[in-house]
DNA sequence: CCGTAATTGTTAACCTGGTTAACGTTTATA
DNA sequence: TATAAACGTTAACCAGGTTAACAATTACGG
């Protein structure tokens, strides 16, 4: 318990809570996903895909005729904020609003040529991204790293 | 490489870039991140203490006199946006801006009896909060992921 | 059948948590 | 001593959501 002189005050004041911020996962995890996410954006660019934009094509491209409530399930958004991103994408040219017979209140989401074009240069970019930002871990440490955010998802995560 | 009949189709438009969002480090620290920041705030109620605030006040009572610059520091944001957070503590009552002799331009921040009580009192909370929402995880899983968001902060954080 | 409930997409208003740019005051420095 | 730099602050703005309401449509219980 080597403390400095000049910190004693401060080591009395704080001991009944002797609780280090840099302790709580809550807060690096935090720090860590403002790393991310400014990186993010400096790596595809300045009208590049956002974040939220590139899950949202993502899934599009990958689930085609999606509807947008089950995109924004998935999301764990909700509909109504689901609509400004679809409304950019389509703004782009990467997907189309689509009415399916059968049920005229779905709008259902196919990714264009484009949209895919996008997306396939986006994946890469979004690679280097996280090989950049992840430099410091190695690959069985990232492998981890997924696995325990994920079981803090499907512990903790309300996906009802 | 059993694939259903209906996603087929799929599977072929997304071969170029067989990339799943799940598999995404940066998806699953944000989706993480939303269930700790979620948590927090119903963990601390309607008027609590908000993550950054929790924050703020806890450099100051660990960091008596602390500088509203060196704070921002630390937390990794702008002193402008400070302000706010500190405004709102000193119109709760929990610390208090002083001039310090010697030089004009700096507010020491020093948390007030009524800032330590509370604080430890959201420790509490935090403490509870955060064992509810790493409930799946061991303690030796706490611990990795502590140290992997660390690596990436200390490695691709810019704190200059 | 028919009325009632539920679902879908949408808009409007709002909130959180920041950012950038400018400014006055004060201190440091060439 | 002039110029630069640092501090706290404000104003304007932005991203990324939320909640509440609404019209259109579909599902369902009686």
């Amino acid at each position: 318990m080597a403390r400095s002189v000049t910190s004693l005050r401060a080591a009395e004041e704080a001991e009944c809570a002797d609780l280090a911020l840099e302790e709580l996962i809550g807060y690096n995890l935090k720090r860590a996903y403002v790393i991310f996410h400014t990186d993010f954006r400096e790596a595809l660019g300045d009208d590049g895909l956002s974040q939220r934009a590139f899950s949202a094509l993502s899934l599009v491209v990958q689930i085609p005729n999606i509807t947008q409530s089950a995109l924004a399930r998935r999301l764990g958004i909700e509909r109504s904020g689901l609509v400004a991103i679809v409304d950019d994408l389509e703004r782009r040219g990467l997907l189309q609003r689509g009415r399916v017979p059968g049920d005229r209140r779905v709008q259902a989401l196919l990714a264009t040529d484009a949209g895919r074009r996008a997306f396939a240069e986006a994946v890469a970019a979004v690679r280097t991204h996280e090989e950049k930002v992840l430099a410091g871990l190695s690959m069985a440490e990232r492998a981890q790293l997924l696995s325990l955010l994920r079981k803090i998802r499907t512990t903790a995560g309300g996906e009802s």
